[in-house]
DNA sequence: AATCATATTTAGGTTAACATAACATTTTTG
DNA sequence: CAAAAATGTTATGTTAACCTAAATATGATT
């Protein structure tokens, strides 16, 4: 393994590699690399039994392929959770540290970390962290964009995207909060919502309509 | 840069590169790396304006090679530091994780890990830990091996290698110790100590030849 | 001073991970 | 459904960092 292959193991598990095909495209756009050379290295990740690859259709992972993955995603949001409980990291800006430092943690590393953060189960953007046994828990899927006005429902991740979380933190909406959406705005306009916890008594807050598509939701149960 | 690039210019560093020449087979042995990748590897650094060679001569770091070398020395130790205190690593065990870590450690990573830290002065072998403005103070380099029978001294420094670091914590000798040296054994035998400290009462050690040179103590003050 | 051993450099070759460009296959669309 | 557009693959080339082996320089020994 070099960390190279790693990331292309994560970014296609992140992709969703696990249970449906993605594109040669997907990958190329999201590690901005070159067409060509992701159809090379997947190539690789084949003959080391990590993915599949069906030409013309698209690439998936193997089941060794999905426990590496997984276990990456581990070691990235333990360092996450290190950096922003620890070294005071600010949400956004902890992504590329720890986009490094999950290439260089051995097993002990990760496990020791894991337990001198007291065996955390979700990074600080709310994403779960896999157990070192590569439990995987359910998670939040159901974006801000989807709800429809009246709705309530509690802010439960964030995209693990710089700017993003930049403009989110610009704009003071937090991981936690409990929003009521108030209106949609007409052609991708943004989303209105109000803040619903006590401190933030009748605040509002505008999420652009892009953004609304990397903030996931957990709606207040139904009724 | 690189990280394989940093490896060279830190052993240089620690071969004593800031002052005299270092040999091409000093740097050939400690990496393990053949002699005709070193020259090419050191050619570049010289492009790269941080090191200078004369051929056959040897190789020393420049100024801005130091400063480098230093900054690395100061990240590999901060997370020796980090391994040891926060993660109840075995000293024998930091080695190798730091040696990667050094690698993708920001210059805010650096700092803001320093400071959780309590920005020590030493790292858990003894060495001396560098600051952000790359003030390496002096630290002890007299070797056990120099003492005389009777000679007081306290283990300051071990060097940082895990066969030496197994060795002696097998034989349970320890940095800070105060010890006493009670004799030589002929034909390069092991040097026998006692230890001073209230806790060890009457307990004597005895030290290979071999690591007596790569443990550094500071004698006691003139009479 | 000539020989031999050792250290160093140079030359030529390999592998990993990219790139670009040409070629091939799908998918979209008039 | 043919042509155009988009996507994917293959071919070829580059760079970094190694290697081995041959050539050269230095230093030690007779
Ligand atoms: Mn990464
Ligand atoms: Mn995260
Ligand atoms: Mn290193
Ligand atoms: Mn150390």
């Amino acid at each position: 393994m070099t960390p190279m292959k790693e990331d292309y193991l994560k970014i296609i598990f992140e992709l969703g590699g696990t249970s449906k095909m993605v594109s040669n495209k997907q990958i190329s756009q999201s590690l901005d690399i070159a067409a060509g050379s992701v159809t090379e290295m997947v190539s690789k990740l084949v003959e080391d039994g990590l993915a599949t690859h069906t030409p013309y259709a698209g690439i998936s992972l193997t089941d060794e392929g999905i426990e590496l993955a997984e276990q990456l995603v581990r070691k990235h949001r333990l360092w996450e959770t290190f950096l922003v409980d620890k070294l005071d990291y600010k949400l956004s800006e902890v992504h590329e540290d720890a986009e490094q430092l999950e290439h260089v943690t051995s097993d002990k590393l990760t496990n020791s970390l894991s337990d001198f953060l007291g065996n955390p189960t979700h990074c600080p953007h709310g994403g779960v962290i896999p157990t070192a046994d590569g439990v995987y828990q359910q998670y939040s899927h159901i974006m801000l964009s989807e709800l429809e006005d009246g709705d309530v429902a509690v802010v439960d991740r964030l995209a693990d995207n710089r700017d993003l979380l930049t403009y989110l933190d610009q704009i003071d909406f937090d991981l936690g909060d409990k929003i009521k959406v108030i209106s949609h705005a007409p052609f991708e306009g943004p989303i209105t919502v109000q803040l619903l916890s006590e401190k933030n008594g009748e605040e509002q807050r505008e999420v652009s309509f892009k953004a609304s598509h990397y903030v996931f939701v957990i709606p207040e149960a139904d009724k």
